[in-house]
DNA sequence: GCTCCTTTGTTGCTTAGTCAACATTTGAAA
DNA sequence: TTTCAAATGTTGACTAAGCAACAAAGGAGC
């Protein structure tokens, strides 16, 4: 049985977890206060209340944590439509596309500044993050399913990406119904 | 130099600092949901994502916690005054009875089920309180301080409980300018 | 150029927290 | 009363976090 992305990290040791998580608290509200270049090791430590040699046990530098933070994030909006413990569905693909639409809509408006700075880092990011739950809900299938899930990935990234850039942005429902047969029919096979 | 009682908790290795928080904050929490025997020492480390083995190392059981708690409860209404780092002087004897009385009284209307069952518990952990702090404001002097510091001690306590059980209270300020001249004269040769 | 100060990574040793296992105790239901 | 599940304390071996000290790399100002 091939474990979901959540198991992952919730048999981790518990004073993992609490590092971790007073590191991603620190850096966030760090982040709403000032720009992330200004930002030091120091400053997220001393926030967080862990030693600067502990956060060098679980990240190689600052720009990993923002990755790392960028992944939470995103996880957080798969958890809420309740995406990351189930199976493909043409329901569950929808809200798939809904999720990752919201997603980049949301770190255009509230991190205008940054956005424009690491939209490549967040590219791959969450292309890897869609590609990794794609390949969870095919996990049963008994043909290969990479091709499909890569088309399926740069697909949804696209559109999300095409609708968070567009200058007037249709009814987001609208827009989400219309794209998504084509992606579907990629995946119609494993239904 | 003798220590003050702040410094003392301050320069403990921040796990230790870190840990007694997350035990306090739910024991806290879970104070206000239900009763104190109903309360488990499972409970307690659950809530605060600890290990069972490492409450046991900070607490003997769930008494000692309590204990601490409210020693840790009448510590924050000692340094909202700024009465924790300080010497002897008649005004500062003034708010320490205020302090006293507003934390008996609080704790008579708040824990109003539990204040009756752990009232000679309170009663014991707050007079050493109140005996440590005045002992600290008396550190320089030349001559023995510990008698009239346990009669203050008592006569602060004493007043602040008939103050906490009275059916119809007097105007807090009118009390304590009444009984505060009696306590003083104890002290003087200090001033 | 140079200096001075800050930040960055890294390391070896110490201390605190985790875990699973165990023997006891307790309390409520059968 | 007996039984059974749950809570209490305790232990020793393992793992993570803290700390001080270090070399090295910027960056600002002279």
């Amino acid at each position: 049985m091939s474990p979901n992305p959540k198991e992952l990290e919730e048999k981790l040791d518990p004073r993992v977890k609490r590092t971790r998580g007073l590191i991603l608290q620190s850096f966030d509200s760090l982040l709403a206060e000032k720009g992330f270049e200004s930002i030091s090791v120091q400053d997220v430590t001393d926030k967080a209340q862990i030693n600067r040699a502990t956060f060098y046990a679980h990240f190689q530098d600052k720009y990993a944590l923002l990755d790392y933070s960028i992944q939470k994030m995103f996880m957080a909006e798969i958890e809420k439509r309740t995406l990351s413990v189930c199976s493909y569905s043409p329901n569950n693909l929808r809200n798939l596309i809904l999720a990752v639409v919201e997603f980049l809509s949301m770190m255009h408006s509230e991190c205008a500044q940054s956005h424009q700075q690491f939209e490549s880092l967040i590219e791959g990011t969450i292309k890897k993050q869609i590609f990794d739950l794609l390949s969870y809900w095919l996990r049963n299938s008994k043909v290969p399913t990479d091709i499909p899930a890569t088309v399926a990935t740069w697909a949804i990234y696209g559109l999300a990406s095409h609708y968070s850039h567009m200058k007037k942005r249709p009814a987001l429902e609208k827009f989400v119904d219309e794209a998504f047969p084509l992606v579907a029919v990629n995946l119609e096979q494993f239904a």
